[in-house]
DNA sequence: ACAGCAAATGGAAACGTTTCCAAACCACGA
DNA sequence: TCGTGGTTTGGAAACGTTTCCATTTGCTGT
């Protein structure tokens, strides 16, 4: 059948009449050569249909042209869209991205790491459960291995390609309070293995102090309670006090909303409602999500650009935080008057001025 | 500072005072030896911090242990899903996935695969536009790398995990011809490159001809088009006569409705909209997406089981269809009798007997 | 005709493994 | 005492590259 064995340059150099030494210069580009060797070198090489192994490569150079990526996983689109992102990035520099998924798991995020440094990735882009005391993380450091923290806010000693949760959750504060909501809640997934996650919460209830509205509830939910509406409401009646729901990313925002119908309560007049990402389809909803609008995409582009000036020897300075844009919703508005008897709906024009979209500099 | 160098086998050996054949036969737990080398050899590679070069090895066992990823973009869910089954899938097995992404470039396509091909993948994992004739994907095949194709329906040569596009697209027909409707669109993006929306046209086609429907409109939008519902609602204007649209993904479902809302037209009175896909916000809309429910994420897994079949030198078996389920949802209804003044929208309750979702082998 | 120099060339070592093979060692029974 | 057979052991080759270095070749100018 076809060609068992590989075609090495050894090959070529033998098919060339010629020394690997010489088919080597030849193919690279490197040292000189004289045209005819050259021509019959790439003659050979073309007619055997050779490319080099970049195994053989990567051992005698001592680097690999490949870049190890670590996140919780590729079935939440906010991650999808950074991986995408650094990938277009790196391909640009010849790397390629060896992906892998923890699910949101510490221990599997070591085990991967351990895995990918085996690999001799020359450099790193991670985002895990737990960054500051990760062993296989200082292991990287150790060898010294470039890396990029992405999502993660600034941890001392590795540069992260982020937006400042707190800062954008403060945003979110300051929009419920202006709107006159004063019970408010904080909806989180996975609060105990995201810091950011923490982070928002943190933002979120600091910016209420200072807003003068009593602290945020904080309402933790598990990834069945958020995919299903009837049981989600149960969660929701638990507190009947609040007005006005910031939740720790758009899909449980919109699951909120879901849950909020559910119940016959309406959005936002019942209860107002603000997700986090940012995700395309809440534009599209018909009552476009209130959220605090990211762009993943770029902050993989911003880690994979870090992460390539430590792969040329450089220093990776400490990121800025990306910006982040409040984008306006039907999904906020002033709380309805809670008099017990009022059925119809407030009015549904808000009672404030309304806010043009602006951008934040976290 | 740290360790300059990087420690090898050789240096493990050097301090347990054996050469490196018995290291290397102590730390692979392969060959024999007594068990006070044993235990000399395994306190010196722990000291030293040793661990393996996966380079090294991939040179000389000829298996890198990496399975190349191509796929269209990470950006779109069901790709991104479909990644992360396959690489839970193949981490079990001690594999790690290289993903790449060609943003449904044909030619990005064929440079990719000859990169994952340089890099000694052991097996690859492919969506991309045109298989049936890439130079790269032949070249695969010579080398006797395993190959897996996902979301393509079945084509010679290559096992492919995939659902019956033109099944799935003659259950909406037959869905759309029992509600009534008889003037029907499908909406495709990325006609041109995408072998999926083509065969769910086809698919779609044959079966409104066996109906007895009419053949249906063809309306390909692009990109932008299908992001700014002031634009796409210019598009579906064109096409009055149509009371059923079938959008090539769930996405674009979406936005159809959008831009029905954006004219006044209610849906599913006044336009019916049926998606693909199925993904998780369509059934967490205040109207929830009728759809062709897949499982990207049990495509991946199947795809990655199929390939660990070929890499174990198995044979590939070709692979039946996954199944699908057509979701019901509150965007399809039988069309309003389109009298020209008649206004108030017909009565919701569709005049059909509704069908429960049920499962089809495609 | 020849020194001198640049260009061209190929052998060999190195990168970190695994594995073949032969040698050394051991205990045992004859 | 020695032969037998099994277990341990380590040197060396191989995997596919690149690159150092020394050698050869071909010109130039005198």
């Amino acid at each position: 059948m076809a060609n068992k064995t590989r075609i090495t340059i050894k090959d070529v150099a033998r098919a060339a009449g010629c020394g690997v030494a010489t088919a080597s210069r030849v193919l690279n580009k490197s040292g000189s050569a004289s045209s005819e060797t050259r021509e019959r070198v790439e003659q050979a090489a073309r007619d055997l249909g050779f490319a080099f192994s970049a195994t053989g490569r990567a051992l005698q150079s001592r680097k690999s042209m490949t870049v190890g990526c670590l996140i919780p996983s590729l079935a939440n689109p906010v991650f999808a869209e950074a991986v995408q992102g650094a990938q277009e990035e790196l391909r640009k520099e010849g790397y390629q991205l060896l992906v892998a998924s923890s699910n949101y798991d510490g221990e599997t995020d070591n085990e991967i790491l351990t895995t990918l440094l085996a690999k001799d990735v020359d450099g790193l882009l991670v985002t895990m459960v737990d960054p500051q005391d990760s062993s296989a993380l200082n292991m990287a450091q150790g060898r010294n291995v470039p890396t990029c923290l992405m999502f993660h806010d600034p941890l001392p000693g590795w540069p992260s390609a982020h937006v400042s949760n707190a800062e954008a959750a403060a945003e979110v504060a300051r929009r419920f309070a202006r709107y006159g909501h004063r019970r408010t809640g904080f909806l989180a997934l996975r609060f105990a293995t995201s810091d950011r996650s923490r982070n928002r919460f943190d933002g979120f209830r600091a910016e209420c102090a200072a807003q003068n509205l009593p602290a945020p509830e904080l309402i933790e939910i598990t990834e069945t309670e958020a995919n299903t509406p009837s049981i989600l409401a149960q969660r929701l009646c638990e507190h009947p006090e609040l007005t006005a729901i910031f939740a720790s990313n758009d899909f449980l925002a919109i699951a909120v909303q879901k849950a909020a119908n559910l119940m016959g309560w309406h959005v936002p007049q019942d209860l107002s409602v603000v997700g986090f990402d940012g995700i395309e389809v809440g534009r599209l909803l018909d009552r476009p999500l209130a959220t605090i609008e990211t762009t993943p995409e770029a902050m993989g582009r911003q880690a994979a650009q870090t992460l390539l000036v430590g792969l040329q020897g450089g220093e990776m300075a400490e990121l800025t935080p990306l910006p982040f844009t409040f984008r306006v919703g039907a999904t906020l508005s002033t709380p309805r008057t809670k008099s017990p008897d009022d059925d119809r709906g407030a009015a549904q024009s808000p009672s404030v001025p309304p806010f043009t979209s602006n951008v934040k500099q976290g």
